[in-house]
DNA sequence: CTCAAAACAGGATGATTATCCTGTTTATAA
DNA sequence: TTATAAACAGGATAATCATCCTGTTTTGAG
């Protein structure tokens, strides 16, 4: 250290410092590829400090996903959805913000829960479960969403659980595609098959209909 | 080498087992966790071989994406869709194949694609290039299905792209959860969705009936 | 048969990496 | 003030890993 200088403990504001740089580094190129050495210099930390804070790398990790992919799946995802009229236009309202930002940012990172949930699921079974219980949650608020708006009067009887899955999974799948031609026009796309489902009346009555529909002509 | 030991060459078998062993080690750890010395130990070949075949781990990552992954994928996707009666019927049948094969082997290692996906696109340009290629190739099979099946006059007047999208989404997103959950039960609930978006009305229709609806009544 | 190239063997190497360890400084409770 | 633990510094270390290199064996063309 420089001589005369003065230090001044931090603890809270350097474990925020080396989680915000964990995240973002994570992100962008995973976890296997992110050396603890380029976190360290990126953040601005030595070696004592990191391990003070997080004695392995895979302490560091848990603490990313419990704490800033939980959040970001609660912030972009759950607290929208729930604070929406419902939950069909808050999930029309995340798909179209998502896709817009990804638009303007002019690059596609993907998913950070999917990103990681990929990486490390079969990796290590605590990183599993922590992974697995965030996409629970996502689904759960959907799923309670819907209900609340069929209690309303204002949805069709549609399976709760089945509407949140096919989002949380037209959503991911559609991230993942995004994310690998750098494109995320494909949102906008899957946005619109999730929205007929959303749409489309209870599955008996659907089947029954369909057959007395005169055959469309094509072309 | 033990002496006495004849040596047969056998190039195309060398770098057939070094791809198998790759194909699968790469599918359970990933790029990043897999080294050339598991590898190598795994497929019983030595560093020379190996170097000899691929000159850079890359290369070898490379060589299963375009061989492999390709191939997995239109196995699993593309020859059964084409094969099957119709568009719906074949997504039906490989998500119900996929799902019932998973529960039988009692574990999910995930869609290989989408592993490689999230782990390489953005490590590498060419990875990426290679692995949009795949996606693109597996949507454009769904459409084309769909518009033959329009042409004979079985399939209402969805939009083709939109639906294979959303099918590739639905089924990237719900493996990716069967992964993390190691349940395949979410691959059946998302097709039983994209099942009911295949025989939802057509979009413009949709979107006029909307306007009409009543705003729905939240809390 | 000859010989050049392909196929393979196996160890060397340098770079990287996660973890650990020994100190030093700062904060806090008594 | 003093003692104790927390917070941080910074280098050591041992293991790992991808690549490279030198040498040997096999193969096939001419």
């Amino acid at each position: 250290m420089a001589i005369g200088k003065k230090r001044t403990n931090n603890p809270d504001g350097m474990r925020r410092r080396v989680l915000d740089v964990a995240e973002d580094t994570f992100q962008a190129r995973g976890y296997h590829a992110s050396s603890l050495g380029d976190l360290m210099a990126a953040a601005g930390v030595t070696g004592g400090a990191l391990h003070h804070h997080f004695p392995t790398k895979k302490a560091l990790a848990l603490a990313v996903i419990e704490e800033r992919v939980a959040a970001a799946v609660r912030e972009t995802w759950i607290d929208p959805v729930l604070a929406a009229p419902s939950a069909r236009e808050g999930v029309r309202a995340v798909f179209e913000a998502v896709a817009e930002e990804l638009e303007q940012q002019g690059y596609v990172r993907g998913c950070p829960l999917n990103n990681l949930a990929h990486e490390l699921s079969l990796a290590d079974d605590e990183f599993r479960l922590a992974l697995a219980r965030i996409f629970a949650d996502w689904r759960r608020a959907i799923a309670d969403k819907i209900r609340a708006d069929q209690l309303g009067g204002g949805e069709s009887a549609i399976d709760p659980e089945r509407y949140a899955a096919l989002t949380v999974a037209a959503y991911s799948g559609a991230m993942s595609m995004a994310k690998t031609s750098q494109d995320a026009g494909v949102l906008r796309e899957c946005l619109k098959g999730v929205e007929s489902f959303a749409l489309s009346p209870p599955q008996g009555r659907l089947k029954r209909r369909r057959r007395v529909l005169p055959r469309p002509k094509v072309r």
